[in-house]
DNA sequence: GCAATACATAAGCGAAGACTTATTCGGTTC
DNA sequence: GAACCGAATAAGTCTTCGCTTATGTATTGC
């Protein structure tokens, strides 16, 4: 985990999509799988990125493997993203929400 | 400009140096490159990438290029975590100072 | 134990990425 | 306008990345 494996992480569109999906809610591969043309393969070679990110980690379940988003990688993207608030515009409504929520 | 260009640029590490050392403050392409083993094309052409993203802009001052930071790019990664903040852990500082910056 | 299922790993291939050297483009200065 | 300097572009090379097909590893159910 390193700032450079999460960002090489979501270089790719895809992998932004799995992970997009996962926020939905926790799904083991397969269903990931569903709906996106992608084949078996490929789709476990890009959770064990995003694996290696800490932007996902897993749950065997039997024979199923959940996987689920992990705070983590987002974490650490915040961190690096508040090391230039200097620069930030003076409103982003987004992150202004985002704050609310965590004053509360 | 868009969170492919922006993740994929940041995936560089020597490109997040060169983000990094113009966040100390705006500067030309010549003197970026001061102190780092990196050659004047290759400079050019990951600038010509950060551009891309907007997480650059660049200002012509005669023969010399000014870089500085672009806020847009900053703002784009901020929406696009703020998405995801049903994940945040509970507690990151470093966000919540940031968040104390924009409440003013 | 054996077939079936969910997922991971191996190996190889084509495309994209980061570098190099050489050259060109803009702008200043004399 | 000629020499010079900062920066961009061109073209080529080598590496990395994302995919494929094939195979391996767990786990379940009969």
């Amino acid at each position: 985990m390193s700032d450079d494996d999460i960002f090489r992480a979501l270089g790719d569109p895809t992998r932004r999509a799995i992970f997009e999906k996962l926020a939905t809610g926790a799904m083991n591969a397969s269903t990931l799988r569903e709906g996106m043309a992608i084949s078996q393969p490929a789709m476990s070679q890009h959770l064990a990125v995003l694996r290696n990110a800490s932007l996902v980690r897993e749950r065997r379940q039997g024979r199923y493997v959940n996987y689920e988003v992990d705070p983590d990688g987002l974490a650490r993207i915040a961190g690096w993203l508040a090391r230039y608030r200097a620069y930030w515009p003076a409103r982003i409504d987004a992150l202004r929400d985002l704050l609310k929520d965590m004053d509360q």
